[in-house]
DNA sequence: GACCATCTACTACAACTGTAGTACGACAAC
DNA sequence: GTTGTCGTACTACAGTTGTAGTAGATGGTC
Protein backbone atom coordinates (compact mmCIF):
# COMPACT_ATOMS: atom_id res chain seq x y z
CA UNK A 1 0.00 0.00 0.00
CA UNK A 2 1.60 3.08 -1.15
CA UNK A 3 1.23 5.77 1.70
CA UNK A 4 -0.79 8.57 1.67
CA UNK A 5 1.23 11.80 0.38
CA UNK A 6 1.95 14.58 2.48
CA UNK A 7 3.12 17.17 0.33
CA UNK A 8 0.06 17.58 -2.60
CA UNK A 9 1.23 19.78 -5.17
CA UNK A 10 -0.66 19.71 -8.50
CA UNK A 11 -0.69 21.20 -11.69
CA UNK A 12 -3.60 22.83 -13.31
CA UNK A 13 -5.01 19.43 -15.65
CA UNK A 14 -4.01 17.15 -12.96
CA UNK A 15 -6.61 19.26 -10.49
CA UNK A 16 -9.28 19.13 -13.33
CA UNK A 17 -8.93 15.17 -12.93
CA UNK A 18 -9.58 15.14 -9.52
CA UNK A 19 -12.52 17.06 -9.53
CA UNK A 20 -14.07 14.98 -11.32
CA UNK A 21 -13.35 12.14 -8.75
CA UNK A 22 -14.15 14.87 -5.95
CA UNK A 23 -17.45 15.07 -7.30
CA UNK A 24 -18.83 11.70 -8.58
CA UNK A 25 -16.69 9.47 -6.22
CA UNK A 26 -15.41 6.64 -7.58
CA UNK A 27 -15.10 6.79 -11.49
CA UNK A 28 -13.58 4.71 -14.61
CA UNK A 29 -11.33 6.16 -16.61
CA UNK A 30 -13.83 6.81 -19.58
CA UNK A 31 -16.08 8.86 -16.84
CA UNK A 32 -13.04 10.81 -16.36
CA UNK A 33 -11.97 11.12 -19.80
CA UNK A 34 -15.68 12.14 -20.92
CA UNK A 35 -15.63 15.20 -19.06
CA UNK A 36 -11.95 16.17 -19.70
CA UNK A 37 -12.90 15.44 -23.57
CA UNK A 38 -15.94 18.14 -23.46
CA UNK A 39 -13.95 20.43 -20.50
CA UNK A 40 -10.57 20.33 -22.58
CA UNK A 41 -10.68 18.40 -25.62
CA UNK A 42 -8.33 16.01 -24.34
CA UNK A 43 -7.74 12.95 -25.46
CA UNK A 44 -9.04 9.35 -23.61
CA UNK A 45 -5.39 8.28 -23.61
CA UNK A 46 -4.27 11.72 -22.15
CA UNK A 47 -6.13 10.84 -19.28
CA UNK A 48 -5.85 7.10 -19.01
CA UNK A 49 -1.66 8.47 -18.82
CA UNK A 50 -2.30 11.17 -16.21
CA UNK A 51 -4.46 8.47 -14.12
CA UNK A 52 -1.79 6.25 -14.05
CA UNK A 53 0.92 8.50 -13.02
CA UNK A 54 -1.45 9.77 -10.54
CA UNK A 55 -2.04 6.68 -8.96
CA UNK A 56 1.48 5.64 -9.18
CA UNK A 57 2.10 8.89 -6.98
CA UNK A 58 -0.56 7.51 -4.53
CA UNK A 59 -2.67 10.94 -5.11
CA UNK A 60 -5.70 8.22 -6.14
CA UNK A 61 -6.45 4.72 -5.82
CA UNK A 62 -7.78 1.71 -8.44
CA UNK A 63 -9.45 -1.02 -9.07
CA UNK A 64 -10.05 -3.27 -11.66
CA UNK A 65 -13.26 -4.85 -12.06
CA UNK A 66 -13.87 -6.44 -15.56
CA UNK A 67 -11.36 -5.33 -18.15
CA UNK A 68 -12.08 -1.36 -16.70
CA UNK A 69 -10.17 0.59 -14.12
CA UNK A 70 -11.69 2.87 -11.18
CA UNK A 71 -10.02 5.36 -9.79
CA UNK A 72 -10.85 6.93 -6.54
CA UNK A 73 -9.39 10.30 -5.04
CA UNK A 74 -6.75 9.29 -1.93
CA UNK A 75 -6.45 13.12 -0.99
CA UNK A 76 -9.64 14.93 -0.33
CA UNK A 77 -10.14 18.90 -2.06
CA UNK A 78 -9.55 20.44 1.09
CA UNK A 79 -5.98 18.37 1.69
CA UNK A 80 -5.27 19.75 -1.74
CA UNK A 81 -6.00 23.15 -0.82
CA UNK A 82 -4.63 23.33 2.59
CA UNK A 83 -0.77 22.15 1.17
CA UNK A 84 -0.95 24.43 -1.91
CA UNK A 85 -2.56 27.29 -0.49
CA UNK A 86 0.56 27.01 2.24
CA UNK A 87 2.60 26.61 -0.48
CA UNK A 88 1.82 29.84 -2.08
CA UNK A 89 1.84 31.54 1.43
CA UNK A 90 5.33 29.95 2.26
CA UNK A 91 6.95 31.44 -1.24
CA UNK A 92 4.79 34.38 -1.87
CA UNK A 93 3.59 36.08 1.55
CA UNK A 94 6.58 34.50 3.61
CA UNK A 95 3.75 32.72 5.72
CA UNK A 96 2.12 35.77 6.47
CA UNK A 97 -1.73 35.17 5.62
CA UNK A 98 -2.70 38.50 6.49
CA UNK A 99 -0.66 39.94 3.49
CA UNK A 100 -2.79 37.15 1.35
CA UNK A 101 -5.82 38.47 2.67
CA UNK A 102 -4.69 42.45 2.02
CA UNK A 103 -3.35 41.16 -1.47
CA UNK A 104 -6.92 39.74 -2.25
CA UNK A 105 -8.26 42.93 -1.04
CA UNK A 106 -5.59 45.24 -2.98
CA UNK A 107 -5.80 43.38 -6.10
CA UNK A 108 -10.06 43.69 -5.79
CA UNK A 109 -10.41 40.38 -5.57
CA UNK A 110 -12.89 40.96 -2.85
CA UNK A 111 -14.33 43.44 -1.26
CA UNK A 112 -13.35 45.34 1.64
CA UNK A 113 -16.92 44.69 2.91
CA UNK A 114 -16.96 41.20 2.29
CA UNK A 115 -14.48 40.71 5.23
CA UNK A 116 -16.52 41.96 7.80
CA UNK A 117 -19.64 39.72 6.14
CA UNK A 118 -16.85 36.83 6.21
CA UNK A 119 -15.75 37.17 9.75
CA UNK A 120 -19.73 36.94 11.17
CA UNK A 121 -20.15 34.15 9.37
CA UNK A 122 -17.38 32.27 10.31
CA UNK A 123 -18.33 33.19 13.87
CA UNK A 124 -21.51 32.11 13.37
CA UNK A 125 -19.58 28.70 12.65
CA UNK A 126 -20.79 28.91 9.05
CA UNK A 127 -18.78 28.06 5.63
CA UNK A 128 -21.88 29.05 3.38
CA UNK A 129 -19.56 32.09 1.92
CA UNK A 130 -23.00 33.10 -0.85
CA UNK B 1 12.84 42.99 -27.06
CA UNK B 2 11.30 40.46 -25.25
CA UNK B 3 7.61 41.30 -24.70
CA UNK B 4 6.69 41.08 -20.86
CA UNK B 5 5.94 38.20 -20.01
CA UNK B 6 1.76 37.84 -19.02
CA UNK B 7 1.41 34.95 -17.07
CA UNK B 8 3.94 34.66 -14.59
CA UNK B 9 3.85 31.66 -12.60
CA UNK B 10 7.22 30.98 -11.03
CA UNK B 11 8.37 27.78 -9.26
CA UNK B 12 9.49 27.87 -5.85
CA UNK B 13 13.75 28.17 -6.72
CA UNK B 14 12.44 30.52 -9.38
CA UNK B 15 10.68 32.72 -6.53
CA UNK B 16 13.76 32.80 -4.89
CA UNK B 17 16.17 34.16 -7.23
CA UNK B 18 13.43 36.68 -8.03
CA UNK B 19 13.67 37.77 -4.46
CA UNK B 20 16.89 38.84 -4.76
CA UNK B 21 16.74 40.98 -7.28
CA UNK B 22 13.95 42.52 -5.77
CA UNK B 23 15.46 42.82 -2.83
CA UNK B 24 18.94 44.32 -4.19
CA UNK B 25 17.77 45.50 -8.07
CA UNK B 26 20.22 44.46 -10.52
CA UNK B 27 22.68 42.14 -9.01
CA UNK B 28 25.47 40.43 -10.33
CA UNK B 29 25.21 36.23 -11.04
CA UNK B 30 27.55 36.19 -8.20
CA UNK B 31 26.01 38.04 -5.80
CA UNK B 32 22.32 35.73 -6.61
CA UNK B 33 24.49 33.01 -6.42
CA UNK B 34 26.04 33.85 -3.02
CA UNK B 35 22.59 34.39 -1.48
CA UNK B 36 21.42 31.17 -2.99
CA UNK B 37 23.86 29.44 -1.45
CA UNK B 38 23.66 30.22 1.37
CA UNK B 39 20.26 30.26 1.50
CA UNK B 40 19.81 26.72 -0.46
CA UNK B 41 23.39 25.32 -0.81
CA UNK B 42 23.09 25.52 -4.27
CA UNK B 43 25.77 26.04 -6.39
CA UNK B 44 26.92 29.03 -8.71
CA UNK B 45 26.23 27.39 -11.93
CA UNK B 46 23.04 26.58 -11.42
CA UNK B 47 22.24 29.94 -10.22
CA UNK B 48 23.55 31.08 -13.87
CA UNK B 49 21.77 28.43 -15.33
CA UNK B 50 18.52 29.00 -14.06
CA UNK B 51 19.06 33.07 -14.97
CA UNK B 52 19.62 32.33 -18.24
CA UNK B 53 16.22 30.39 -18.88
CA UNK B 54 14.63 33.20 -17.08
CA UNK B 55 15.83 35.70 -19.14
CA UNK B 56 14.99 33.77 -22.35
CA UNK B 57 11.59 33.92 -20.53
CA UNK B 58 11.70 37.56 -20.68
CA UNK B 59 11.08 37.10 -16.77
CA UNK B 60 14.48 39.19 -16.18
CA UNK B 61 16.45 41.23 -18.53
CA UNK B 62 20.76 41.36 -18.60
CA UNK B 63 23.07 44.29 -19.14
CA UNK B 64 26.81 42.85 -19.81
CA UNK B 65 29.36 44.87 -18.74
CA UNK B 66 33.50 43.91 -18.65
CA UNK B 67 33.00 39.67 -17.94
CA UNK B 68 29.96 40.19 -16.07
CA UNK B 69 26.10 39.48 -16.54
CA UNK B 70 23.83 41.78 -14.46
CA UNK B 71 19.77 40.85 -13.88
CA UNK B 72 17.04 42.82 -13.53
CA UNK B 73 13.80 41.74 -12.87
CA UNK B 74 11.23 42.47 -15.07
CA UNK B 75 8.35 42.08 -13.37
CA UNK B 76 7.81 42.82 -9.62
CA UNK B 77 6.65 40.77 -7.17
CA UNK B 78 2.80 42.20 -6.75
CA UNK B 79 2.66 40.95 -10.58
CA UNK B 80 3.79 37.45 -9.85
CA UNK B 81 1.91 37.52 -6.74
CA UNK B 82 -0.90 38.79 -8.86
CA UNK B 83 -0.52 36.32 -11.97
CA UNK B 84 0.04 33.36 -9.34
CA UNK B 85 -2.68 34.30 -6.43
CA UNK B 86 -5.22 34.23 -9.54
CA UNK B 87 -4.33 30.75 -10.73
CA UNK B 88 -4.58 29.15 -7.26
CA UNK B 89 -8.20 31.36 -6.97
CA UNK B 90 -9.11 29.68 -10.35
CA UNK B 91 -8.29 26.30 -10.03
CA UNK B 92 -8.61 25.60 -6.29
CA UNK B 93 -11.36 28.37 -5.14
CA UNK B 94 -13.62 28.55 -8.58
CA UNK B 95 -12.20 32.29 -8.47
CA UNK B 96 -13.92 33.05 -5.29
CA UNK B 97 -11.78 34.94 -3.30
CA UNK B 98 -13.85 34.76 -0.78
CA UNK B 99 -13.69 30.92 0.12
CA UNK B 100 -10.04 31.80 0.07
CA UNK B 101 -10.15 33.64 2.96
CA UNK B 102 -12.54 31.13 4.40
CA UNK B 103 -10.18 28.57 3.98
CA UNK B 104 -7.59 30.34 5.23
CA UNK B 105 -9.86 31.17 8.79
CA UNK B 106 -10.88 27.37 8.59
CA UNK B 107 -6.98 26.28 8.39
CA UNK B 108 -5.83 28.41 11.20
CA UNK B 109 -3.80 30.43 8.55
CA UNK B 110 -5.35 33.85 10.50
CA UNK B 111 -7.46 34.22 13.18
CA UNK B 112 -11.47 35.75 12.84
CA UNK B 113 -10.66 38.61 14.90
CA UNK B 114 -7.62 39.66 12.06
CA UNK B 115 -10.44 40.14 9.46
CA UNK B 116 -11.73 43.01 10.94
CA UNK B 117 -8.45 44.37 11.93
CA UNK B 118 -7.84 43.85 8.54
CA UNK B 119 -10.84 45.55 7.18
CA UNK B 120 -9.82 48.19 8.92
CA UNK B 121 -6.49 48.80 8.37
CA UNK B 122 -7.35 48.64 4.35
CA UNK B 123 -10.22 51.20 5.22
CA UNK B 124 -8.11 53.46 6.57
CA UNK B 125 -6.15 52.88 3.28
CA UNK B 126 -3.05 51.75 4.84
CA UNK B 127 -0.98 48.35 3.57
CA UNK B 128 0.74 48.12 6.89
CA UNK B 129 -0.15 44.75 8.35
CA UNK B 130 2.24 44.30 11.08
C1' DG C 1 55.07 37.00 -21.80
C1' DA C 2 53.28 32.94 -19.04
C1' DC C 3 50.18 31.59 -15.75
C1' DC C 4 46.36 31.72 -12.70
C1' DA C 5 41.82 33.07 -11.30
C1' DT C 6 37.14 34.25 -12.77
C1' DC C 7 33.14 34.11 -14.86
C1' DT C 8 30.16 32.77 -18.54
C1' DA C 9 28.36 29.64 -22.00
C1' DC C 10 27.45 25.21 -23.41
C1' DT C 11 26.29 20.57 -22.57
C1' DA C 12 24.21 16.94 -19.90
C1' DC C 13 20.93 14.49 -17.59
C1' DA C 14 17.10 12.81 -14.77
C1' DA C 15 12.32 13.68 -13.40
C1' DC C 16 7.90 15.32 -14.40
C1' DT C 17 4.15 17.03 -17.43
C1' DG C 18 1.21 17.22 -21.34
C1' DT C 19 0.04 14.89 -25.24
C1' DA C 20 -1.13 10.99 -27.80
C1' DG C 21 -0.32 6.74 -30.90
C1' DT C 22 -0.09 1.84 -31.12
C1' DA C 23 -0.62 -2.67 -29.79
C1' DC C 24 -2.68 -6.18 -27.28
C1' DG C 25 -6.22 -8.64 -24.63
C1' DA C 26 -11.04 -9.60 -23.81
C1' DC C 27 -15.72 -9.56 -24.75
C1' DA C 28 -19.66 -9.26 -27.82
C1' DA C 29 -21.98 -10.21 -32.04
C1' DC C 30 -22.77 -13.12 -35.85
C1' DG D 1 -15.21 -19.76 -34.40
C1' DT D 2 -14.02 -15.27 -36.62
C1' DT D 3 -14.15 -10.61 -36.41
C1' DG D 4 -14.85 -6.18 -34.70
C1' DT D 5 -14.89 -3.12 -30.76
C1' DC D 6 -13.47 -1.31 -26.53
C1' DG D 7 -10.39 -0.29 -23.13
C1' DT D 8 -5.87 -0.58 -21.00
C1' DA D 9 -0.94 -0.69 -21.06
C1' DC D 10 3.17 0.55 -23.09
C1' DT D 11 5.96 3.59 -25.67
C1' DA D 12 7.25 8.04 -27.34
C1' DC D 13 8.45 12.65 -27.46
C1' DA D 14 8.98 17.56 -26.61
C1' DG D 15 9.24 21.08 -23.08
C1' DT D 16 10.46 22.60 -18.35
C1' DT D 17 12.91 22.31 -14.03
C1' DG D 18 16.64 21.37 -10.92
C1' DT D 19 21.25 20.31 -10.81
C1' DA D 20 25.85 20.78 -12.09
C1' DG D 21 30.35 19.86 -14.77
C1' DT D 22 33.49 21.39 -18.23
C1' DA D 23 35.53 24.31 -21.29
C1' DG D 24 36.70 28.57 -23.07
C1' DA D 25 37.42 33.59 -22.79
C1' DT D 26 39.31 37.52 -20.24
C1' DG D 27 41.82 39.93 -17.39
C1' DG D 28 45.09 40.34 -13.48
C1' DT D 29 49.72 39.06 -11.58
C1' DC D 30 54.71 38.35 -11.49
Amino acid sequence: MTTKPQDVVLSDLQIALMRVLWARGESSTAEVAEVLALERGIKHTTVATMLTRLEKRGVVSLRRDARQVYYQARVSEPEVRRSMVSELLGTLFGGDARALVSHLVDEAEIAPGDLEKLRKQLARGGREHE
